[in-house]
RNA sequence: GGGAGCAUAGCUCAGCUGGGAGAGCAUCUGCCUUACAAGCAGAGGGUCACAGGUUCGAGCCCUGUUGUUCCCACCA
């Protein structure tokens, strides 16, 4: 061999030269081969300015391992990668930026700040592109795309005026949610719901008559300087006679009229409600119904308005806390109540939501839904694990018009234009517009578009759509797997369905991959407040990337949270290095100038075994993957590796390899080619690691990345062969056992004698006894009978082991007794099962046939237990 | 108020369309056996939350209960 490997296996040493060589060889590069499938999975775009998380880490390795396996199994393979401009977040870090310089967005004006935000992006654009790259993802790094970049951006403008002339985008004055701190709109998803302690203050609005109050109560005091109305249930027959009457507003003197409204609930309260239209979307509806005037009494950053002097420029906690003392000062306040409430909060920020009316562009959604939902009911794109469907199908269908316009400037302007002269409007692609009715140049909409509105077009605005003839659309579109966390599905996935739908006429991949939030050890959220995050790089220093990825795949089923244990990463690592080991050794044994290009012909029992056993993991692992049970396959993967091939198989060639010659060169053989196969299959688990092995094992310029993935060969099933060896195993292990039992160190050697019904099988493997069973010598016949012997009892043998000077007739009868118990559990089980006539009658045939072979191997036991019980007894 | 997930070994979790309960870590006993002590060989440890039901057979399917987490929802 050309190269010598290291004791230990060192990723950082690995690692970024393996990646490089990749790179350098183009393997992530997917070419549209009319000969090939292919196959596309899109990136979830990650924040521009973001850092790589626990989160990516988990989505980027589920796509790169179904990515890698594809590319291997002979599709084209695309994985186009990406990031999203995040508008708000991005905008919020940018302008935080300049606060600390003192500097405002209106100091920098628009075109100033638009040059400042792309230089931001530009600085920090490139740093979790190469964080993904430390992952070992295998992107097409020449497809890379940004939601802001042209072609996307033609996307955007397109689908908006399409949408527009369809009548599918409006604009229009509605209560929409606004958060004070980032100053803009939000949309529905955008909003998150949260129990917060607060209060109920019961408070009186006098009649104007003098006839006295109404009570009612509410949990936001100063939204009453904007209450033009108070309601009742028409039907509460306390209030009947209220109903028309006029009350004068506390505080502001104001005369609002009592109303009727079914939106009142009897029960709750005192069944008397304020009407804020300008600051409760309930409210808001109300004032429709009953025509009352909407006073909107804050400021964009949540501050009293200045036509009310008592409170102008009050935040609106600090008003409320004015205004309630106020009130109490007044008389109005009759009690205050604890009372916790779920107020809405920015997803971005976490400041509370302020709902607000004010003109907006939106999407609106009943037409778009329906096919979205139609596709996933027919099955055209299905959800793994299929009960996410539920959490699609509830958005969908209990969804209101996305606004998508906001106030921000990093992000896509609205191609609205308006005439401040005549008050035209226009929608348009272009960059400019001239007034159609009065020739004057037009205003283009200061807003911008909600981020999620060009991730929706992800999977075809990044594969050149609109271009119909574009040829990586025609060739990769549709798409195939979406993976990503279930917590992105009405902000993405069901956004992608709609628009894909609507804009090419197809859903945009056929299968959703739905994964879950990697937690702290503690099963809590990472976060940044909480300060519990992990840094996957810092792990990748630590433990190699491959550990990484492989502790992400593992022992986590679909859909489900999971949490980031150490220990586990570092089981992962141990487990990267015990293949590198035993790559080790095969190849400190390898005779110079070895070739091993495939399986020889004259296989002994055992590799015949272990090839047998390999061609069924082949299958496994394809059928795995291809139903996305991906942890189940790296499972399979580690005990195939760890316990059939190391433990078992390596060992079972040491005695070979010493022996020399024509065995020894077989058995080299087949260590090498099940070695390649088994580095194939966990490549896309393991990349670098293989990869590597590969490039020091096989050296011949081929490289394990564009190999051929293993898949089930009929030639190479040997199940007779495997059942025979079994045989040894089970020997082998009995014997382990029972010497394990009586405390026999493994240096004190002894003599087996072997009785059993199958001599050749048992003479094939006699050196085995000797390697693996301490065995000094091992003699084989149909009938022994060695007195002060340590008796051993397999379904397939009896083996005796004299060592005269540790027996104890007494306790070797005991042993046997017990076992012959746990045998005789055994035979009752399986004699009453093939007894049952219901079983009989309905049970698969194969199973029947199964359950029949161990009772035969029981029963075989059983006598020889006897045999030996009945032989000690007579002594 | 609606919906969903979870409840399996001391801990963290697997368990595919129902066919005698598994892994990693931890524990105990032996081993430095020339690939690996980040290792090897053994061992102990579970009424699969509880109660019913369907079935020849239930960790898995159905119903209910309890605990727990999450999502959704305009009760002021």
């Amino acid at each position: 061999m050309e190269k010598e490997l290291s004791k230990l296996y060192e990723p950082s040493q690995v690692e970024d030269k393996i990646y490089k060589f990749w790179q350098d060889n183009n393997y992530f590069h997917a070419e549209r081969d009319p000969q090939k499938t292919p196959y596309t999975i899109v990136i979830p775009p990650p924040n521009v300015t973001g850092q790589l998380h626990m989160g990516h880490a988990l989505d980027e390795t589920l796509q790169d391992i179904l990515i890698r396996w594809k590319r291997m199994s002979g599709y084209s393979a695309l994985w186009l990668p990406g990031t999203d401009h995040a508008a708000i977040a991005t905008e919020a870090k940018i302008v935080e930026a300049m606060r600390k310089e003192g500097l405002t967005k209106e100091d920098l004006g628009r075109e100033g700040f638009m040059k400042r935000a792309w230089a931001w992006k530009e600085q920090y654009g490139g740093r979790i592109v190469e964080q993904l790259k430390k992952l070992g993802s295998s992107c097409d790094w020449e497809r890379e795309r940004f939601t802001m970049d042209e072609g996307c951006s033609k996307a955007v403008k397109e689908v908006f005026v399409r949408y527009y002339e369809k009548g599918l985008i409006y604009r229009g004055e509605r209560m929409v949610n606004w958060c004070p701190k980032c100053c803009t709109t939000l949309s529905d998803a955008e909003v998150t719901y949260e129990d917060q302690p607060g209060h109920f203050w019961h408070l009186r609005y006098p009649f104007k008559d003098g006839s006295g109050y109404v009570e009612l109560a509410t949990t936001r005091p100063e939204t009453l300087l904007g209450d033009t109305a108070v309601a009742v249930n028409p039907g509460d027959d306390r209030y009947k006679h209220l109903i028309g009457k006029t009350l004068i507003l506390p505080l502001v003197g104001r005369e609002i009229p009592v109303v009727a409204d079914d939106y009142v609930d009897i029960e709750f309260g005192t069944g008397v409600v304020k009407i804020t239209p300008a600051h409760d979307p309930n409210d808001f509806e109300v004032g429709k119904r009953h025509n009352l005037p909407v006073i909107n009494v804050m400021t964009d950053d949540a501050k009293i308005v200045d036509d009310y002097p008592d409170y102008a420029g009050m935040d609106r906690y600090e008003a409320r806390k004015k205004i309630v003392e106020d009130l109490d000062k007044g008389g109005f306040l009759v009690k205050t109540e604890d009372h916790d409430h779920n107020v809405g909060t920015c997803y971005r920020c976490g400041t509370t939501v302020e709902p607000k009316v004010s003109t907006q562009w939106f999407v609106k959604m009943k037409p778009l839904a329906q096919p979205a939902i139609d596709a996933v009911k027919n099955g055209e794109t299905k959800f793994v694990p299929e009960r996410f469907e539920k959490i699609y199908f509830h958005w969908l269908e209990n969804i209101r018009d996305w606004c998508i316009s906001r106030q921000i400037w990093w992000g896509h302007q609205i191609p609205a234009f308006y005439c401040d002269d005549c008050g035209e409007m226009v929608v348009t692609k272009e960059d400019s517009a001239v007034c159609p009715k009065c020739g004057k140049p037009m205003r283009q909409d200061p807003d911008t578009l909600d981020t999620w509105f060009s991730s929706a077009l992800w999977p075809f605005s990044t594969l050149g759509w609109p271009d119909e003839n574009a040829e990586d659309y025609k060739y990769f579109y549709p798409t195939n797997t979406l993976v990503t966390g279930y917590d992105i599905i009405p902000f993405w996935v069901m956004r992608m369905m709609f628009s894909g739908i609507e804009c090419t006429g197809r859903v945009p991949f056929d299968t959703v991959l739905i994964h879950g939030l990697v937690r702290d050890s503690q099963g809590r959220k990472m976060s940044k407040s909480l300060g519990n995050g992990i840094d996957p790089l810092e792990i990748i220093d630590k433990y190699g990337a491959d550990a990484l990825r492989f502790m992400l795949a593992t022992g986590n089923a679909p859909g489900n949270d999971m949490r980031f244990i150490e220990e586990k990463v570092k089981a992962s690592r141990n487990f990267a290095n015990k293949i590198w080991n035993a790559a080790r050794f095969i190849m400190m044994n390898l005779p110079d100038g070895f070739k091993a290009e495939s399986l020889p012909e004259n296989l002994a029992v055992e590799d015949k075994w272990i090839v047998s056993k390999f061609n069924t993991l082949a299958k496994e692992i394809n059928q795995n993957l291809e139903a996305f049970e991906l942890g189940v396959a790296v499972q399979k993967l580690y005990d195939f590796i760890w316990d059939v091939y190391c433990d078992w198989y390596i060992e079972l060639t040491k005695p070979r390899i010493q022996a020399g010659g024509e065995t020894a060169l077989t058995a080299q053989k087949v260590l090498v080619w099940v070695m390649k196969g088994m580095l194939k299959l966990l490549h896309p688990f393991m990349p670098y690691i293989t990869e590597e092995i590969w490039q020091a094992l096989v050296n011949d310029g081929s490289a394990i990345i564009v190999s051929d993935f293993p898949v089930y060969d009929e030639k190479l099933s040997f199940s007779e062969d495997e059942a025979e060896f079994e045989r040894i195993i089970a020997a082998i292990k009995g014997i382990r056992a029972t010497r394990s039992d009586m405390n026999v160190p493994p240096s004190v050697k002894a003599k087996v004698y072997i009785e059993t019904a199958y001599p050749q099988v048992f003479e094939a493997g006699k050196m085995f006894f000797e390697r693996l069973a301490s065995a000094s010598q091992v003699d084989i016949s149909d009938k022994w009978d060695i007195p002060d012997s340590v008796t051993v009892v397999t379904y397939a043998a009896r083996i005796f082991i004299p060592l005269s000077d540790i027996i104890d007739i007494e306790k070797e009868l005991a042993r046997l007794n017990k076992e012959k118990k746990a045998v005789q559990k055994d035979l009752d089980f399986l004699g009453g099962k093939l007894n049952n006539q219901g079983f009989l009658a309905k049970a698969p045939e194969k199973l029947i046939e199964a359950e029949k072979e161990k009772l035969a191997k029981a029963q075989e036991k059983m006598a020889k237990i006897e045999e030996s019980i009945a032989a000690l007894g007579k002594r």
